[in-house]
DNA sequence: TTATATTTGATAATATTTGACAAGTCAAAA
DNA sequence: TTTTGACTTGTCAAATATTATCAAATATAA
């Protein structure tokens, strides 16, 4: 299945008419290494996201949001006690 | 903050009178590495969840559960956007 | 003190991620 | 049907990060 994120940030891109080859540069990468991202073969370095919030004119706390998700699935897809653990995490997160 | 993880095998250690020295060759490594563990400055590999259950002679999915929430908790600790990341991810398994 | 258990730190060994580039696909225009 | 432009994919070396190993330090109890 494809990434929220790199589904999310494609379509931010597309609606604006900008191609990989201008946004890359702006990133400080190639635009082989943006379009991994995009379809989530690799990941967005999170010092990166602000940068690009800012170029896809859009709201860092979502982008944020989308992007710490898919780091999180990717952790616990597959694993058995998943929801409990991560119920388990949201309580521990919240005391504080 | 100790882990959840590192606390409870340490217990279960403790509890059955056995000392890091006796444990850790079992699972292929020292006792340094395995005090580490406890300490939580180091992880355990998944691979070795299931030998160290056997070892402490607890339920595996508690064990497991308690390793992958510290695995989680890692990772959106000091994240803005944690819970709501969280509360995603769940749903997001849940359809599966 | 001595003996035993655990912890810590340094650094070597491994593993993982990244950056860079070449070659590939695909669609549309010419 | 060739060319062009946008994007995708694979490879591989370099950069990073993680882990293993060992020695030394610390702790605890007798």
């Amino acid at each position: 299945m494809q990434s929220k994120f790199g589904t999310k940030i494609r379509e931010l891109r597309e609606t604006q008419k900008l191609y990989l080859r201008q946004v890359a540069p702006l990133l400080e990468m190639d635009t082989a290494q943006l379009s991994k991202i995009e379809k989530d073969t690799r990941q967005l370095k999170q010092e990166q996201l602000e940068p690009l919030a800012k170029i896809l004119q859009t709201e860092f706390a979502e982008l944020h949001t989308l992007w710490l998700a898919d780091q999180v699935l990717d952790l616990v897809k597959d694993q058995p006690n998943a929801n409990e653990a991560l119920k388990s995490v949201s309580k521990t997160i919240k005391k504080k």
